[in-house]
DNA sequence: TTATATTTAATAGTATTACTACTATTTAAA
DNA sequence: TTTAAATAGTAGTAATACTATTAAATATAA
């Protein structure tokens, strides 16, 4: 069986579809690699244009800007962990199993994802770690959340607080919690690796050990009423 | 009484300490204004240069770049957070109370303190929120890290952290549970004005319901063992 | 088929940014 | 008073983030 998956995304990301075209595919896939490589900041689309051989505006026509252009891959990595989400508890009765699940989800470095040829989903993930926030962190937070380019990180936070809900009706903080595990589980791993004495963990790369840490802190939390 | 409060910053952070001149206080007291008005992206030396009269290349010759800038207001932040902490619990026996305050100092937006002449705290604070991030999401971590230009936000954390472990001597996770409490009482309170879906309070600007949620939060974490 | 739109892409710009090197001036010491 | 040290200002440069113009390719209509 050969699947292929693809992901609709909002268009007010872009000026013409990437998904659409070869050159728009090598872009979304040699950008998910360039930024990995050399970051954000030093991430140009000039270099960019010369890794996949073609010109400065040839990228223009598709993003706007750079800031776009991440928010897309930001985008589409947290509607493609939703997408992981529902199928990896669907059948699963008891939602705490569902919420325990979620977390090792979100903790465990990602391997990548073959269904979807241009987008290296480990290193995607390394990039959401490392650079995610900046997607939000902007003075145009209001005029993007209003064209609802940050939708994907909703409802993936919405699908969490809602398992939330269903482990105890009667807390009253899902959304909050739903943001805390989602945020720390991509921080505390930014921090295992660069800044570990804000850790309990060394940097012994341990994912694991951030998974005990969230779920004994989420069920303690959902369970003292 | 008049009190003057100085912070001892580390040397690496300046290529001439702005403290001791007229034109370095003016620096700090303004690139905190043009930062929380323009944003850090589009802040560069030259407006910061018109803002105070002098020349692009005068504030070069105190700061390498806008980045340790940054890192200088934040590393000053920090700081003066950790005075304030240990003001405010000073005297207090029992643990709770002083991490309940310790939530609480954190979550509730700041007033300007005026020992601190050429520093306002309020635009400080609202700075670290929406930018803050960005002083540690760079390439460069391990270099500034090595350098120990984020000790005061370890120290910070490390304070919080030990008051958990007064709480509680056998959690097991008092670091990662404190990096918890500092990192969600900032992006909660910067959720709760932008993207307040993640959050369970709606945009009602009230920091008292951020509290609740970290208060039950961390004391439900640290009692159930 | 030919003429004409229309789309697509490459070239060559510009304003701004992030610095740096050099020159001038002031201040302090010998 | 001369000289050196510190400080500040001027004028650059390379790179960035775009944009406007022109050229080529493709599709459509007469």
């Amino acid at each position: 069986m050969e699947l292929s998956l693809k992901i609709k995304m909002n268009q007010k990301l872009f000026l013409r579809n990437p998904e659409e075209t070869e050159l728009g595919r090598k872009i979304i896939e040699h950008s998910i690699i360039l930024i990995h490589k050399i970051g954000f900041e030093a991430f140009t689309f000039k270099k960019l244009a010369a890794d996949i051989n073609t010109t400065e505006a040839g990228i223009y026509r598709y993003f706007e800007n750079k800031h776009l252009l991440l928010i897309y891959i930001v985008d589409w990595y947290w509607s493609w962990q939703e997408y992981r989400l529902l199928f990896c508890i669907n059948n699963i009765k008891k939602p705490e199993t569902k919420l325990r699940k979620a977390v090792s989800l979100l903790s465990a470095p990602v391997i990548d994802d073959l269904t979807t040829p241009h987008v290296n989903e480990n290193l995607l993930y390394k990039i959401v770690m490392a650079e995610g926030a900046k997607s939000y962190l902007t003075r145009n937070i209001t005029e993007y959340n209003e064209a609802k380019l940050f939708k994907p990180y909703k409802d993936f936070c919405g699908q969490i607080a809602s398992i939330i809900k269903e482990c105890n009706p009667k807390y009253k903080f899902p959304r909050s919690l739903a943001s805390t595990i989602i945020e720390m589980s991509h921080s505390l791993g930014f921090y295992m690796k660069n800044l570990p004495s804000l850790t309990d963990f060394g940097n012994s790369n341990d994912e694991s050990k951030i998974v005990s840490f969230l779920i004994d802190m989420v069920f303690s939390t959902i369970k003292n009423d």
